[in-house]
DNA sequence: CTTATGACTTTCA
DNA sequence: CTGAAAGCCATAA
């Protein structure tokens, strides 16, 4: 059975996404690397972004924490149209998360809030 | 089949 | 600390 290594990427992506307890955050390079591709974060953040809104066929839609994914820097990185990085801020603070907001950017304290799988 | 496109990361200045 | 540049690689077209 010759599975290639990116067959149900983002499945597997979706499925380590969902492991992210409320409170924490994880990265695209953190998730990337527990799948066996740890070049591919770029890959992860398309991954979320397909699942967004106007995507009524990607998976569990509202199921899936898609704004506990930030990148390494600790910083937001959604880039859409519909949901800012204000929008997963909130979210994230409702979850009772700390971000420094910085410029209209917001950054997390990885040390504090990074999800160790 | 080939190209283009980036919710990224690391390195270096 | 910041930012540019290069590398990465699963999808989309």
């Amino acid at each position: 059975m010759t599975q290639h290594r990116s067959d149900n990427f983002f499945s597997k992506v979706y499925a380590l996404v969902e492991q992210i307890p409320r409170g924490k955050v994880a990265t695209y390079g953190q998730i990337a690397a527990l799948i066996s591709t740890p070049r591919a974060a770029r890959q992860v953040g398309y991954a979320m972004r397909t699942y967004l809104p106007n995507r009524p066929t990607t998976p569990p839609d509202h199921t899936i924490p898609w704004q506990r994914v930030i990148n390494a820097k600790g910083r937001l990185s959604i880039q859409n149209p519909h949901v800012t990085a204000r929008e997963q801020a909130e979210r994230l603070r409702q979850e009772g998360i700390a971000l420094e907001e910085r410029d209209g950017s917001y950054r997390v304290d990885l040390e504090k809030y990074l999800h160790r799988f």
